[in-house]
DNA sequence: CGGCCAGTTGATTATTCTCAACGCGCGTGG
DNA sequence: CCACGCGCGTTGAGAATAATCAACTGGCCG
């Protein structure tokens, strides 16, 4: 394997047990990875630690639907594959990011799940979060906002995808793993991508040689630095500016009353304690 | 306004109350909407209806997170806007479709919720769905299902955008809208999209004009018939076509062993039927 | 009427893809 | 050992695609 010496030296680099590191549940909500919140409120529960090595699947599309994945340790990739033959890489995951959230509603997979490094997954059976959910309020409200948080990433990618052009994107991606990368203790500024060329092209809708040569341009402007795979950051500001030349050429946005709905309902009908049981009131127009 | 009376001739065709004409919930789970399913699981709670007309705000970006919004008539569209000021609009929601899921992790909604029709909405206080699902745990599994389902949409959109040229995207736009319209009993063939090219461009990542085009070429190929914001569907497997002429030319995938850690995991602990919640229906495979 | 907005269409430009060549590291097998 | 293949990455030239700029239509409304 060509990068088998890079992934050992980077397996050496984690710790045995991420979420041991981590602070407590109750501290600093936001800091920490919701893999490693809902892990801890299921310590009990049948988990099972598997290690595995690059390229193994851990799950496939079409797979029954059983567990949720915490990655513990390691990176990850997703793949999907459409119905019609079309295949990409839709994420890179990182420890503690949950895999699995979007086979719920199927009962299956719909993505395969690969191991883009040995890494380290926590499977915790779907009935016991279920379960547990029914004894753990706060469980369930952390479910919640993992799933709630998984929607507002994609969301924000596919923001990036359609409305920046090929530089921006890459640029965007650049400061995007930069986030994730120091949100877990990795470097924020020394990014060891672990994907190559073409899978990285594949989650910004870009053909690998025009990531390679964005790689090369920023190279040039000094933003970054490229080693292969390694790309450090130089100039954060730089790489905003690639995203705002392209950005701001949309159209103004329609001018529009300030009130919306939720402030409307705050206002009118403020929330009762008591669970009113009747029928829904239908406010007449 | 433009499409005034266009939007009065279509609130006449909606049914006062969507969730009445649909399935009961323990029926074809699939076949109805994810908000109908919840609804009618917190019927005895703080509900409230009201009208919207067109161009209202049901939330802002930045309005505290209290509701889910389901839609329970009409049509609203979703636009977000990014930090350093790009704007599009991320979303067309039809009856049944749940807003606001992406709000649940941060406490705020980050895009704006704006009706395109005359559109009426249950707000249900996220304090009720909390409380609720304490005591329900069938709720908990449709609110999971529900997070789920709205995963697998944005990726299935996200698939379209990075691997879709224009046309084909708008394809695909198409037969989803057709989809999504059947689901709901509306017409499958005859969508009236009441979105302008603008949006619809904004959601596909395209440019108005490109929009224009591709259904230009389609009606000139005899695929579908246009009248402004109606689309005819006239030929189905044209547009599959249009499709699959721009897929695949992608690399063959990896050849990789056919095994993944679920399914190893399956064999060597089997899932005791004790843990099993009743509630949980999984799709057999 | 005249302005405005949504939509269509054409001409031109810019961006990205495609195709191709090449370098490099690393394994494999002669 | 070294040649070779292969996967990954880079770079260039040309082709294809989509964006941009611009003109024009039609409906609506003040």
């Amino acid at each position: 394997m060509a990068n088998s010496c890079l992934s050992m030296h980077q397996v050496d680099a984690y710790p045995d047990n991420l979420f041991a590191v981590l602070p407590p549940v109750t501290a600093c909500m936001d800091a920490t990875t919701p893999g490693s919140r809902i892990v801890s409120l299921i310590t009990d529960s049948p988990i099972r630690h598997r290690s595995r090595k690059p390229g193994d699947y851990l799950f496939r599309a079409g797979d029954e639907f059983r567990f949720l994945l915490v990655l513990n340790a390691g990176f990850a990739k997703t793949c999907y594959v459409s119905e019609d033959g079309r295949e990409q890489t839709t994420g890179f995951h990182l420890p503690g990011d949950i895999l699995g959230l979007d086979a719920v509603a199927a009962g299956a997979y719909g993505c395969d799940g690969i191991a883009v490094d040995a890494c380290e997954v926590l499977a915790i059976p779907y009935d016991a979060v279920i379960a547990h959910g029914q004894s753990n309020p706060a469980l369930v409200g952390e479910l919640y906002r993992a799933f709630s948080s998984e929607i507002r990433n994609e969301r924000d990618l596919m923001l990036s995808l359609r409305s920046l052009p090929a530089e921006g994107r890459v640029a965007a991606f650049l400061l995007e793993m930069s986030l994730r990368f120091a949100a877990r203790g990795f470097s924020a500024t020394e990014l060891q991508l672990r994907l190559t060329r073409q899978e990285i092209g594949s989650m910004l809708g870009l053909k690998l040689e025009t990531v390679s040569r964005a790689f090369s341009r920023f190279a040039k402007l000094g933003l970054i630095n490229v080693y292969l795979r390694e790309i450090v950051l130089l100039d954060r500001d730089g790489l905003l500016g690639i995203i705002a030349k392209s950005t701001g050429r949309d159209r103004v946005r329609r001018k529009a009353p300030v009130t919306s709905l939720t402030a409307g309902i705050h206002d009118v009908f403020p929330i009762s304690p008591a669970m009113r049981n009747s029928d829904r009131h239908i406010a007449s127009q």
